[in-house]
DNA sequence: GTGAAAGCGCTAACAG
DNA sequence: CTGTTAGCGCTTTCAC
C-alpha cells in the first residue's frame, strides 16, 4: 500500500502538500495540485482511515447494534441505514446484541476503542446509563427513551388501528397476543389495542408470546386450546400473526371467515402468504434511513428540530380479514 | 478517554511496561502487575484500538460483503459469520453490494484502508482480479471461485435432489425455474436439476426468475398461463417457491395433490406456509460459521486441508410434494 | 524488570 | 503557496 510520503515523493512535493490537495483544505498551485493528483493515480493511492482516525479523533465509522439480524424485521432497517450512511461515505460497524445488557456494552466499548463516529441502536436499556457518559452521538432505533433521539413508529396507533379493525369487521371475541413486556413499542401497542378494546362488549382474551419462530410455534399451538372460539387475533408481530394463521388453517378454520388476523410490521413474507396476511406496517427501511440522516446531522453539529422523530404506521389489508366496503 | 499514558502514570510506571502488562508481552514483576491492573480498573482504560492498528498494521476488523441482507438468505449466515468473530474478538464492517462490482470494489478498499484483516465475501466477480493483490486473507462464502478459499453448498445435489424428488413423487410436467445465469451457484443447481429429467420421459419446461420478490410475482403470474398443466415446480429459491406456490393456491389448485412445489434454501418463512414448503436445505448458519473460522485460521497463518469446504445439502419435507412412504 | 525513544500514516499549526 | 515538525495512542526494540 502506497502512503502520503510515497506520493509526495512521486510528485515531487511535501507530505503536507499531498495532504491540502487530497482534502481540499489549504492552497495548493494548479500545478503542484495536478502533480499530486497524477502522482495519487500512479500509485493508487489510499488515504490510511486508520492513521487519520488517530490524529483526528473520529473515523468514518459508525456502530449498530441490533437484536438480532435473522429477525425479518430488521434487515430492512439496517439495509436503511447501510444505504444512507453509505451515500454520505460512512462505513457500519455491527452486532447483534440479543437484546442482552452484557452484548451491548461489549459492543458498544469496541466500537468506541474503534474511534466510531456514531451509534445506532435498538435496545431496551432502560437506565440509559450507559448512554449517558457517551461522548459521540446516538439514536435509538425501533424503540422509546428518554432525553435521546430516537426514532420508531407510533405504537400507539398500530395497536388502536388492529383493534379498531378488527371490531370494524365484526370479530366477537378477540385474542391479543402481547410480546415480552421488557420491549417498550411491543408493550405499548398491546396497550393501546386493550384500551380500544375494554370498552367495547367484544370478549378479550391475552396470550403471551416471544417474537421468535420458535415462541411463536408454542403460541400458536396454545391459542386455539385455550380459546377454540376466538375469531379475531390480533398478534404481536407478523411471525407469530403468520404462526397463528397456518395453525388456524390447518385446524380447518376458513380465515377470514371463521378467524381473522392482523399482524404486526409488513415483513416482506406476509405477502406471500395465502391468504396473504393483513397487518400492520411499520416503514422499516424508511426508519433506518431516517435515524441515519438524524446520526449523521448530529455528527455534523447541526441542530436538529425534534428528538423524537415517530413516524406513521398504515393498516395492510390483505387476506385475512373481512374486507369491508 | 484514559489513554495509556493516565494509566502509566496512575500506576506509577512507564507506558512500555503497561503495554507489556496489558497484552502479556514481556517481563513484569508481580507487583508492577498488579499496580497496572489496579490503575487500569480504576480508570476504566480501554486500549485505543485504532492507536493499535496503525503501529500494528492489523486491526480486529474484518470486512464482510454480501449482496442484499434483506434477502432471508443472507441474514441467517451473517449471523453465523458474526457469532463466530464475536467469540474470537473480531467485529464485523458491513456493506451490501447488490451484486454490483462498483460497489464490491468500493467496500473492498475503505475495508482496506482501516485496516481489516481479513474479508468475507459472497460475489460472481468472475475474474478475481480484484482479490489478486489483496493481502489480506479472503472467503467467498455461497459462490464458488478458483484458487480462493470457499463455502459452499452442494448444489449439484441439491438439483438432483429436487429433481429426483419430484420424479419419484409422480410428477409428468415439471417447470423449472431458473435464476440468474451470472449466479454460478443458482445456474449449477438448475444444470443438475435439467441432467436429471433430461433423461426421463417427464415433459420440463424451463421459466425465469430474478430471486427478488418482485421478480418472484412476474414469474408466478407468467408460470401457469404459459403451462397451465404443470404440475411441478422446482424453484430456483424459497421466494420464488412461496410465491408460485401462492399463485397456484389462488387458482384453486391444490396442493400437493394438483401440483407440488420444490423451493431452494429452506429461509425460516417456508415453515410457516400453508401447506408449509418443501425445500432444499442449505445450512446457511452453519456455512457463515465455517466462513468465519477458515478466515480466522487463514489470519492465524495456519494450514488450511482443504480450500473449498462444500456442505451438503438436504431435503425438507413438508407439505407441498406428496409424502411416499 | 523497566524506561526512553522511535515510528505506524496522517493532519494541522507554524514558518518561511 | 509550500515545507518542517509535532503529535494522535500505541507497541517494540534497545539500553540500562
Amino acid at each position: 500500500m502506497a502512503t502520503i510520503r510515497d506520493v509526495a515523493k512521486e510528485a515531487g512535493v511535501s507530505v503536507a502538500t499531498v495532504s491540502r490537495v487530497i482534502n481540499g483544505s489549504g492552497y495548493a498551485h494548479e500545478d503542484t495540485r495536478k502533480a499530486v493528483i497524477a502522482a495519487v493515480e500512479k500509485l493508487q493511492y489510499k488515504p490510511n482511515e486508520v492513521a487519520r482516525s488517530l490524529y483526528k479523533r473520529k473515523s468514518k465509522l459508525v456502530g449498530l447494534i441490533l437484536p438480532d439480524i435473522t429477525n425479518p424485521f430488521f434487515p430492512e432497517m439496517a439495509r436503511g441505514i447501510e444505504d444512507y450512511l453509505q451515500r454520505e461515505g460512512y462505513r457500519l460497524i455491527f452486532g447483534n446484541s440479543d437484546e442482552n445488557r452484557k452484548k451491548e456494552r461489549e459492543y458498544l466499548d469496541t466500537f468506541l476503542q474503534n474511534n466510531v463516529v456514531g451509534l445506532i441502536i435498538s435496545t431496551n436499556e432502560q437506565d440509559h446509563t450507559i448512554f449517558d457518559n457517551l461522548t459521540i452521538p446516538a439514536v435509538l432505533l425501533d424503540r422509546t427513551a428518554g432525553h435521546l433521539p430516537a426514532v420508531y413508529s407510533d405504537q400507539q396507533q398500530g395497536g388502536r388501528l388492529a383493534a379498531e379493525i378488527l371490531l370494524a369487521r365484526g370479530a366477537k371475541e378477540i385474542t391479543i397476543i402481547r410480546g415480552p413486556v421488557e420491549i417498550k413499542t411491543v408493550y405499548e401497542r398491546y396497550l393501546s389495542a386493550v384500551s380500544v378494546l375494554e370498552d367495547t362488549d367484544v370478549k378479550v382474551h391475552i396470550l403471551d408470546s416471544a417474537l421468535s419462530y420458535q415462541g411463536a410455534r408454542k403460541c400458536a399451538k396454545e391459542v386455539f386450546v385455550k380459546y377454540p372460539d376466538t375469531d379475531g387475533i390480533i398478534a404481536c408481530n407478523d411471525i407469530v400473526a403468520a404462526t397463528i394463521l397456518q395453525e388456524a388453517l390447518a385446524m380447518g378454520k376458513r380465515v377470514p371467515e371463521d378467524i381473522q388476523v392482523i399482524g404486526y410490521d409488513n415483513v416482506s413474507f406476509t405477502a406471500l402468504l395465502h391468504p396473504a396476511l393483513s397487518t400492520i406496517q411499520q416503514p422499516a427501511y424508511e426508519m433506518g434511513t431516517k435515524a441515519a440522516e438524524i446520526l449523521i446531522k448530529k455528527i455534523n453539529q447541526e441542530k436538529l428540530e425534534e428528538i423524537h422523530t415517530v413516524f406513521p404506521v398504515s393498516f395492510i389489508e390483505r387476506g385475512t380479514t373481512r374486507e369491508v366496503e
